[in-house]
This record gives structure tokens, C-alpha cells and sequence, in this order.
DNA sequence: GCGACAG
DNA sequence: ATCTTGTCGC
């Protein structure tokens, strides 16, 4: 049975990937035209022992969704702050395997560079798909910043230290912010206008709440 | 030693 | 993340 020591061992060898991962990222934009974006979220059901993982792609610009994959699998790593990704980004993986359509950039539900060791979800899940990916969380994880103004656009640099890990970026006028930062193949400011193309009238991307609603429902809902 | 801590 | 009643605002 796992022991204390087999879970510390897992939390260490996960980080020492990350340091592997993070020198994999690039943070130039590398990715033609946009006609395919896509949303992956996950969500968990019997009493979280089994993940389910989903991807939507919607037709860019006009956010249209033309294709979707919904994965389920156990679960075999728990949250840690810092280590998202060991435990949604195998399920995610396999959901991408099963798309019928190839999307030119993924928006992630949680953070790209802004993480302690340069290397959130959406770093990790492009860089083993090898796709442009871009991080767009609701909380903060990490970093300083100033409140952007109320309206929507507006937006302030996320800062660890003097280097800037991200932007703080309004949706919406009276909404709390997101965090936005580049995963994989994106710049920081590509990255944060993608995320406002995606964004029409609520919070967050379409991509996210397409593929949140179909991760917690477990099937894409009539309405 | 004391907080902070994506989903 | 998930659970879950009530409340606010358009």
C-alpha cells in the first residue's frame, strides 16, 4: 500500500519533471491563422476517484463548436498547489487523441507561466501535445499586481519579482479579472488577445465554459 | 515559524 | 474540484 515516503517521492519527481518540461516551453508566437481554438476543462465524479476530462473546438471567430471529445479515467494523483497538472493532464491527453479536428491553440482552465517553476497546466499539456496553449485561471496562484480598471480590456502586468508572468485582464466590466499566461508556442500579449476574442459576454472564454459545462454535466447540455 | 496555495 | 440554500440584479 502507498506509504508517506511513495507520496513525497511522487510530489519530488513531479517537480524534477517540471524543471525537464519548462525548458521544453516557448513563449514566441508559433501558430499560423486561427480558424480551430479549443477549451479543456476537467471535472470529477464519484466522490473524486474518477476524472473526467473534456475538450471542445469552436470555429474561430465566431466561437461556433464543431467538434468535442469527453475522456474518463481514475484518478491517480491528488491536488497540490503548484502540481495541477499531474493530475488532469493524462485524461486531458487522451481526450485530445480523440478529437476528429486538430485546434491551432488551446486555452487551458489554470495558469501557463505564471507558477512557481515557469510551468503550469497549459505549459505541460502543450508541450506534450505539441500545440500553442494558452492559461487563463480564476485565482491567482502566484504573483503581484494592481487591480485593472472596471471596464472590460483593461488590464495590468502579473508580476513575480521584476519579471512580468502574466496579465490581469478584465472581461468584463463588473466581473473579478482573470489571470492570463502563455503556455506553449504563444506570447504573453497574443495571448491575452486571444483570450478576448473568446470572450463575449461573460467572464470567461467561451472555450472554458463549453468545455466546463461538458466536463461537469458529463455530456453537452441541449441548451 | 507564519502565511499562501490554479483546480 | 465538489456540495448546496439563499440572494441580488437584469
Amino acid at each position: 500500500m502507498p506509504t508517506i515516503d511513495d507520496h513525497d517521492e511522487r510530489i519530488a519527481a513531479a517537480i524534477a519533471e517540471q524543471h525537464a518540461l519548462r525548458a521544453r516551453v516557448s513563449l514566441r508566437d508559433e501558430f499560423g491563422d486561427l480558424r480551430l481554438v479549443a477549451g479543456v476543462d476537467a471535472g470529477f465524479e464519484n466522490e473524486g476517484t474518477v476524472i473526467r476530462a473534456a475538450v471542445v473546438v469552436l470555429r474561430f471567430p465566431d466561437l461556433a463548436p464543431v467538434d468535442y471529445a469527453l475522456v474518463r479515467q481514475p484518478v491517480t494523483f491528488p491536488y497540490v498547489p503548484g502540481l495541477l497538472a499531474f493530475r488532469e493532464v493524462p485524461a486531458m491527453i487522451a481526450a485530445f487523441d480523440r478529437l476528429h479536428t486538430e485546434p491551432d491553440m488551446v486555452i487551458c482552465d489554470g495558469h501557463g507561466i505564471a507558477h512557481p517553476r515557469r510551468c503550469g497546466i497549459a505549459c505541460h499539456l502543450g508541450v506534450l501535445l505539441n500545440l500553442p496553449t494558452i492559461g487563463c485561471a480564476k485565482q491567482r496562484l502566484i504573483g503581484r499586481y494592481v487591480t485593472p480598471p472596471t471596464v472590460r480590456g483593461a488590464r495590468s502586468p502579473l508580476y513575480d519579482g521584476s519579471e512580468q508572468i502574466g496579465w490581469v485582464l478584465r472581461t468584463r466590466a463588473d466581473a473579478q479579472p482573470v489571470f492570463v499566461s502563455p503556455g506553449h508556442r504563444v506570447s504573453l500579449d497574443r495571448a491575452t488577445e486571444v483570450v478576448m476574442a473568446c470572450t463575449t459576454r461573460f467572464r470567461l472564454p467561451e472555450t472554458t465554459r463549453f468545455a466546463h459545462r461538458l466536463a461537469s454535466h458529463g455530456q453537452l447540455p441541449l441548451v
